[in-house]
Formats: structure tokens, sequence, C-alpha cells
DNA sequence: GTCTATAATTTGATAGAC
DNA sequence: GTCTATCAAATTATAGAC
């Protein structure tokens, strides 16, 4: 099944590397298949990439790096932290609709193997950097504009409620019985839901 | 790495095996590395449990099984809703204290193939039954005794909140610069946050 | 039951024609 | 650049001695 943005016999592998890479893991993934899903030959996968380690390397470190800044980007701003929150929540759940499995990507490459994700990928530039946002939260308890909250967990909290659903997908949607478009729906409520939540939390 | 508790070979092989798939999953499980870390030989496994498959079910039934059940004890109790939720926190992190990587198993075989695992281990006796709970929170709620609140959602904050930090630990830890001892600290600290955190949201 | 040695299979990688 | 055919390596599974 091929994109049709992807022309080039290298666009096609990596669409399609993306795709069986993120759905099965690199253990679980098998470069006939990544060719099948190119819709090209076996042997190409390595006239381009030169071997499967060199091709996974590539497709998640370009993940990682176009994701965290993102991600930053909105940590690292000037705005006030009701609305910094809104802004994370709404960014996230965007930036999934279009990679639906990419949090579970870097999770699960994290878990099977951090030191070699860490040297290659998670650099300067590409690491998640909350000490800004953290501050943040610190500054607005000593003024007394929120409770009394310890930033980490808050963040954590943050973190959880907007990315566990992703992760958890399979087992929520048998769970409670969701169809696809159900599971949409739930996750465009937790747009508001979640801020909502974190914001009637903290507030005095 | 044997267990002193494991005196048979069976033993030895379900003690090794747990551990050596819940950290690689099924793909990246090396039967030689199994057999290595049971301190028996490889064709030991087969003898005992036929082929990988076979022993990749035996683990991953017995696990699920063992979990969801203590979970529904909880969910289906006649308990005040916030000693339920705090409860449920408490007795989540105890089992994951025992099993680290149990959530990441589970999660990691139910994303990879949703569909077997269902048939195989998802019966009716071992899968998550919300409803009561999620009852419980819609009477509350037109009670009056807590704010207006969707109660899946009220859920997923709960799930995501408890288990989230153990599937993202190796991210939780590199990013915040935490060793093995204070990401531990960091989790006993969450039997009180977490419950505190959604108490303070919804109480009237 | 337990082992060593080996077969069988899967899968990643390459050679060579076009 | 792209393909078919084939090789090489890794990994699962089994045969057979003890």
């Amino acid at each position: 099944m091929v994109n049709k943005k992807d022309t080039t016999a290298e666009q096609k592998i990596l669409t399609a590397a993306k795709k069986v890479f993120t759905m099965n893991g690199m253990a679980g993934a098998r470069m006939q298949d990544i060719a099948d899903e190119a819709g090209i030959n076996k042997a190409m996968l390595h006239y381009y990439f030169k071997d499967k380690d060199k091709l996974f390397e590539v497709i998640f470190m370009a993940e990682a790096a176009k994701f965290f800044p993102k991600v930053n980007i909105i940590f690292e701003s000037d705005m006030p932290l009701f609305e910094k929150i809104n802004r994370f929540v709404n960014e996230y759940i965007d930036e999934i609709a279009e990679n639906p499995y990419l949090p579970w990507f870097i999770l699960n490459e994290l878990n099977r193997d951090a030191d070699q994700f860490m040297s290659k990928v998670w650099n300067m530039a590409h690491r998640p950097k909350p000490e800004k946002f953290l501050a943040q939260i610190e500054k607005e308890v000593k003024k007394g504009t929120i409770k009394r909250i310890s930033p980490l967990h808050l963040l954590i909290n943050l973190l959880s409620m907007t990315i566990f659903p992703f992760i958890a997908r399979p087992m929520l949607m048998r769970t409670m019985q969701m169809d696809e478009l159900q599971f949409r729906e739930m996750i465009e409520q937790r747009r508001k839901e979640i801020p909502k939540f974190i914001i009637d939390s903290i507030k005095k």
C-alpha cells in the first residue's frame, strides 16, 4: 500500500519501513515485509540503506528529531502555565494523529536498548527539556497562584494522561468496547478533559 | 542467575523465560538466553514446552491471569470512590514492584498482536472489568458529591497516571536524570500524589 | 531428565544479469 | 536502478547417546 506522495524508491522505502518498524519494533520487523509494503524488491533496501540497522537508525532518528523539538518549543516558551499545559496537550495530540505509532515506537526502543538509543538519537538537540516548565511550576507555587504540588509529579501526570491512551490503545479499545471512530472521539475529548482535569486539581 | 526458590528444571525455565520475554519481547527473546538464564540446556526448553510460541503463551497467560483479577477485585468492590482510587494506585504499585516489566509485557504484546492475545488470554475471567467503577463515578456525579466529570476520562486518567511511569521508565530516568533509587522514591511518592491529584480535581 | 551435536528454518545480505 | 537467484548467518527445533 504505497502512499501517493512517495515517488522515488527511496521515499517508498522510508514510508514502508516507518510503518513496519513502528508496528513490530526493530526485532519484529522483517525486511521482506518492508519491501512488500513499499512495493519493491528486498535487494533495493540494501542498495539504498546498506543494512537493517542503518535503515532503522535513519527512520528512528528522523522521527525523534522531528518530535521532541516541537514539545520543547512549548515547554521552553514564555506562556502562562495553564496556557502551556493546554498547548502541550493539543500539539501532542495533533502530532500523534499524524504518527499514531510514534510514542510506542520511541518508548519501545528506549525500553529495549536505552543506551544505544541515547548515544545515537538522544543528543543535545533532540532530547526533551522540561527544566523551564518545572521551574515555572515551582515559581507559581511560591507565588501562591496554584496549590502546593510537586513540579515533577505534575509533569509526569501531564505526560501520562496525554501519552498513555495512545500506547494502551488496543487495551482501551477492547476493554471499553470502542471502535476506531469512538477511540478518535475519546481522544478529541481529551484535548479539553486533560487541561480541565489538571487545572481543577491545582487551581486555588 | 537462578532464583533460590526454583528447584525443578521446569520452574527454572519459567522464571528465566519470564525475565527474558519481558525484557526483550517475544521477537527479541532468544531461546539460548533463556537457557543460559535458567542455567540449563537449550534442548530442555523444548522438552518441557515444545516450542517458543508455547513457552511464551504459558508465561503470558499466567502473568495476565494473576494480574487482572487483582485489579478487578478493587474495581468491583463496594468501597467508597475515593478509597477505591487510593487502593487501586497502591495495589498496582505493589504488584509492579514485584513484576517491574509486567505492564510493558502486556501492552507490548497487545500492540503487536492484539487479536491473538485476545483469543488466548483475554477471556471472561481475565480481562479488566471497569463497568462497576464507571457506574460508581456516574452515581457520585448525579448525587452531586463530586464535580461533573466523564467517568471514562476519569478512569483513563487514573490508569494513565498509575501505569505510564513504569512504561516510560527509561525516558523518565534519563530526562529527569534519576538513578534507580530516585526512580523508586518517585514511585513511592506517587502512592499519595496520584490519589491527592485526582481527589483535588473532582471533589466539590 | 539431561546433555551434545546437528538438522531445519528463518531471515538478512549479496552477486550478477539486465 | 531494479530484479532474480543464491548465499551466509542466526536461531529454532530435533535426534540420539547417556
